[in-house]
DNA sequence: AACTCGTGGGA
DNA sequence: TTCCCAAGAGT
């Protein structure tokens, strides 16, 4: 099948591509078996698309596996301590993503009979589920003709058709134009062909449009200058802020260990006690804005870089008795430290304090950040 | 519509 | 080192 402008159907010579060089991903199913009508796992799919928000393939597979490995189901899931949950994802990042994906389990187990909605419109009514997720489940696992759009596709389109309107502006367009490639008969693994496809091929930098399989139809080639696409806004800079946090260890090597909002930066995560995090850079990170007295001292600094702000967090360690803290929090046991929910800054921070705890987390960066 | 929300890796 | 960004969602 050719176009009127001599060129073969993009869509075709995608599917092609994806028949040939698609990734084998522990979620997906092969386009080989999907053409003898194995269907993925529903259950499978949505864990899979909400790890991936965001975040690499390579950092997703350990996760995912553990999570396959314990909750086999999404009524398993569901019936899970939402803490168990946050433990199961720290380090992973965007924690609302946890917190969602619990009662999203917990929807679809004792709402829908166990079985996930079908179509966009049910799967968006879902927390968690947004544009680009209910499309690729619906897609993937239920064969719907749904225009997946995430930034991997935002990139193949916007060079195919150069598409000079900012993002996230552009992104009507965009979902207009990946509709009228969406086959009909294949869309799941066309909605994959296409991430595959900006993943390995349409990069970001020095894409390999010599191997790409639609290059005859690509305007942004055809202009010579493929990495100016996609254009997007202007970001904002990154403000720094400061903060001190206080470990505090009793006699049997125990931390003191609090909960933090279930809302919000880090929400329903484990922390050590701290400050405030501010842009002050005259707010108080020394030892008097510790939340008990104690003999605290200081272990040095380390850095973190959140989405919207650097952070250069003031490290103290004191030994104290049990009976000088408050009752804000917990004593928890060194051998399971590493088991709790503590997000990779608090991480950084014991590991400062206690080396022999957590391995000290990037001491370049650390270093750096000191200065 | 513009902000908030993590982390790690690559160039 | 610094910047970019990776299968975005919620508000």
């Amino acid at each position: 099948m050719t176009f009127s402008d001599g060129n073969p159907d993009p869509t075709r010579q995608v599917l092609a591509w994806y028949d040939r060089h698609h990734r084998d991903l522990p979620w997906r199913v092969s386009p080989a078996m999907a053409a003898r009508g194995i269907r993925p796992d529903p259950y499978r799919v949505w864990l899979s698309e909400v790890m991936l928000q965001q975040t690499t393939v390579q950092a997703v597979k350990d996760y995912f596996a553990r999570f396959t490995a314990k909750w086999p189901t999404v009524t398993d899931l569901a019936r899970a301590e939402t803490e168990e949950v946050m433990k199961a994802w720290a380090g992973l990042g965007y924690y609302a993503r946890a917190r969602n994906l619990k009662k999203c389990a917990e929807t679809v187990a004792f709402e829908h009979g166990g079985r996930f909605p079908e179509t966009e419109e049910g799967l968006k009514a879902l927390p968690g589920i947004g544009d680009y997720t209910a499309a690729a489940i619906a897609a993937i696992a239920f064969q719907r003709q749904a225009a997946v759009l995430d930034g991997n596709v935002e990139r193949v389109i916007s060079r195919l058709h150069a598409v000079d309107a900012p993002l996230p502006g552009s992104k009507p367009l965009m979902r207009q134009l990946v509709a009228a490639m969406t086959p009909a008969d294949r869309p799941g693994d066309f909605a994959q062909a296409m991430m595959d496809l900006g993943a390995t091929i349409c990069t970001p930098k020095r894409p390999a449009c010599a191997l790409c399989p639609v290059n005859a139809s690509c305007k942004a080639l055809a202009e010579h200058d493929p990495e100016r696409f996609p254009v997007k806004a202007a970001k904002k800079d990154r403000p720094v802020r400061l903060g001190a946090a206080f470990v505090a260890v009793d006699e049997q090597d125990a931390v003191f260990l609090r909960k933090r909002p279930g809302h919000g930066l880090l929400g329903g995560m484990t922390e050590v006690p701290g400050t405030d995090w501010t842009a002050r850079r005259d707010g108080a990170t020394g030892p008097e804005a510790a939340p008990f007295a104690a003999s605290w001292e200081s272990c040095g600094t380390v850095g973190h870089v959140f989405t919207h702000f650097e952070l250069r967090l003031t490290v103290y360690r004191s030994r104290v008795g049990r009976a000088a803290t408050d009752g804000t929090g917990w004593w928890e046991p060194r051998d399971t430290l590493h088991d709790q929910a503590l997000p990779t800054v608090m991480r950084k921070a014991i590991g400062l304090a206690l080396p022999d705890v957590f391995a000290p987390v990037a001491p370049a960066a650390a270093r750096a950040a000191s200065r």
